[in-house]
DNA sequence: GTCTATATCCAGATAGAC
DNA sequence: GTCTATCTGGATATAGAC
């Protein structure tokens, strides 16, 4: 039973990851509540104590998700290290969570979310409020990397930052879709693409 | 009107054309068979002489797709050419098909059914059965490049094959969900990941 | 706060007229 | 072959007991 506030704070993350788990593996349309509820171990109705409807429920999992990508990537912006360096970390971090389920999960939320037709209105509202810092970011970490010759300078910046973010989004998508086989790529292979050598 | 089995065969297609548009867009369950009927320019009741049901729909694309991929697929390999100018005639090759509309939604519609939850049991069969050909393709090529010394050899020719379909996957998704603003790579950015320099 | 039971709605699928 | 009208099932959301 849950009564006081610390609790009630607690059930609606457990029925936040519960929700995070089935739309990761299913999409929006085909999760239906009744099988999230089953998964945080609640009846169907009482996720309506905490959620008003299933849309209010991803949408709050695209904020969230949003807000912690959005933390790392200016966390990473302010290292003290030269761009190449800055590059070479968000790699290696980035491969490292690619094991964490919770992260490849959130990578394909967002992807999902971002194939914006039947995706809730306010859900693209957050997405298009927010979804554009992490391409800045690396855009930017790159020009700087471009400017001073670290950093591969036949394609622009904006493409380079596209392709660090496909690659990724590329890899979460296979661990996720294949947990058993997925092996993860020595980061010095992915930075291949875009050190100067 | 359709009479004759050529003009039948003809409206079989508009409505594949049809679904694999809105699938792409919205996926399997979010797409209604209404919203596909309105799309063929037909009425719902009428996909019903043509479909027993919209996962037969569904199925029939991924077997159409895969058919494709693989006959592309063994007609790279056995082209007259070295296996680094194998690769480079592949990402070019699949570099100008992310710009037709119809390839692109391929490519999504492929990566929505291996979330293998949700989908019909049958598509997931025919994937079992047939998508494992273009990753074996490209890992082929890639061990044979690696033996005569033209294709990097720190990554396993299993990973390299999955690098190389997961930046192609990654970008297709880019495609899709970023029509407007979307920039393809120029080839040689992508060659870096693969040749030994 | 939590559950069970139920109302409501909507999409998939069928039937039948033309 | 094609359409409109209808049946049916299942999922969201609500009501009400505990």
């Amino acid at each position: 039973m849950v009564t006081n506030r610390k609790e009630k704070e607690q059930r609606r993350e457990e029925i936040l990851a519960a929700a995070l788990d089935r739309f990761a593996a299913k999409g929006l349309h085909a999760t239906t509540i009744t099988e999230i509820a089953r998964t945080a171990g609640i009846s169907q109705g009482l996720l309506y104590h905490y959620f008003r409807s299933k849309e209010e429920l991803f949408t709050a999992l695209i904020g969230d998700a949003l807000v912690k990508m959005n933390q790392a990537a200016s966390g990473l912006e302010s290292l003290p290290v030269p761009p190449d360096e800055k590059i070479r970390i968000a790699i290696v971090e980035l491969l490292k969570t690619l094991h964490e389920e919770t992260f490849s999960r959130t990578v394909m939320l967002i992807a999902q979310a971002n194939l914006s037709e039947g995706t809730p209105e306010e859900a693209k509202e957050v997405l298009r409020r927010e979804s554009g810092e992490p391409y800045a970011v690396i855009a930017r970490i790159m020009a700087a990397g471009q400017k001073e010759g670290s950093i591969f300078d036949q394609e622009s910046p904006d493409v380079l930052s596209m392709l660090f973010w496909t690659t990724i989004k590329g890899l979460a998508m296979q661990r996720v879709t294949n947990r058993e086989s997925f092996k993860v790529p020595h980061p010095e292979s992915l930075l291949r693409l875009f050190i100067r050598r």
